[in-house]
DNA sequence: TCGTCCATCGCACAAATGGACTAGTCCGCA
DNA sequence: TGCGGACTAGTCCATTTGTGCGATGGACGA
């Protein structure tokens, strides 16, 4: 039996391209495109198997169309597609209730096998967001976690002097958890050290902001 | 004779369902990729006759990377792809030099038409941009492509030192261009400076590491 | 109880950075 | 032809950063 496919996403090429990559896998049978929540819904597909749901959608986010489109298709398995890796976007993805989560940066052979994972009823998500069967770094540097309260707030490009009164920390206990930090990320500035948090899904910035 | 093409954006999916939608086309011959401006150049297609580049793309966007790219290929037809249809960049494009601009929400025929007319040797714009009255944004900083230059490797951790150095200019030069941008961006350290031109698009991070 | 790890803090020193100046050259524009 | 802006380079100085070193105290398991 071949699934039925719901491609919703705002922009006619992303859509199509799409629709090209996956038309040719074998366990996909027919494909439906829509262009907003609000099509998609009134396609009235209740049977379709899988829905690639762009998250950002004029009108709505697909986060937000996530919980009408769960009830447009109820038996449906839905990947959030995103041009963004942010781990906030990922967690929030499966907080509510995603079955997928797929970049835009990803290869077709990576879609390719989200849909397999996703029709098989597995969860299918990047790496650094819970244990996933995905392969993770060789050497993901483990931090403590005074160290990524460090980490958060040096990302914000904020200086040791108030990272250290934002910790209450003295700055020189500041510099010994900047320096391990360093250690751990390989890296030897705090220019670098941002990029390779960025890199590795480490750093949220609006962390401590909404704390 | 058939065209080569160059196709430039950072989403591998997008790239593939592009190839997928143009390689068909015939006028088109042979189809290179790139994920971002400095892997483009790095590929050294001095004979592609058209590159489809998006605007936004990590590390700078495409409106800056055109300057690049048009000297990377002297001979090619630059059609920018954007996922907004903003008069603003619209304008801007034509201004800049591109040959057309292609929203993303355009359809596969759209996009066939404009490859067809821009190998022609035809700009190709959608038609709102003739009167180009729209404001831009208040504080979009305005930055020299030597500030620029410094600020593409600023954003990839270097010290001033290296940046002189990868330049041939003095660490006090250097350091002028960088003072500059960080007025121009309205902060004053280079990790929030890395954090404000991400936040823009206007940071190159791969580019002077290919060159 | 001992050893280990982590977090904290201190001191010191070299390097890098950021800011405020002056000044020469080159180029486009009025 | 003069003017202004961009790019280049220099000095000087205060601050920040990066990197050593050592020390204390708490938690935790062997």
């Amino acid at each position: 039996m071949t699934a039925r496919l719901l491609l919703v996403d705002d922009h006619n090429l992303f859509r199509t391209g799409l629709r090209l990559i996956v038309q040719d896998h074998p366990g996909v049978g027919t494909i439906a495109e829509a262009g907003t929540i609000a099509d998609a819904c009134a396609l009235q597909l209740t049977e379709a198997d899988l829905v690639l749901l762009d998250i950002q959608l004029p009108g709505m986010t697909g986060l937000d169309g996530l919980r009408l489109l769960r009830q447009a298709c109820p038996k449906a398995r839905i990947v959030l597609v995103s041009a963004s890796v942010a781990p906030d976007a990922i967690h929030e993805a499966r907080a509510r209730g995603a079955d997928g989560f797929l970049p835009k940066s990803a290869s077709a052979e990576d879609i390719l096998e989200a849909i397999t994972c996703a029709l098989a009823g597995q969860p299918c998500f990047p790496i650094n967001s819970g244990n996933s069967a995905t392969t993770r770094g060789p050497d993901t540097p483990s931090l403590t976690a005074r160290q990524l309260d460090v980490l958060c707030l040096l990302c914000t490009g904020k200086p040791n002097k108030v990272i250290a009164r934002d910790l209450g920390l003295s700055e020189n206990t500041v510099r010994v958890h900047v320096a391990a930090i360093f250690a751990q990320l390989g890296v030897n500035s705090r220019s670098a050290a941002l990029l390779a948090a960025q890199r590795l899904g480490l750093s949220t910035p609006q962390l401590h902001d909404a704390l």
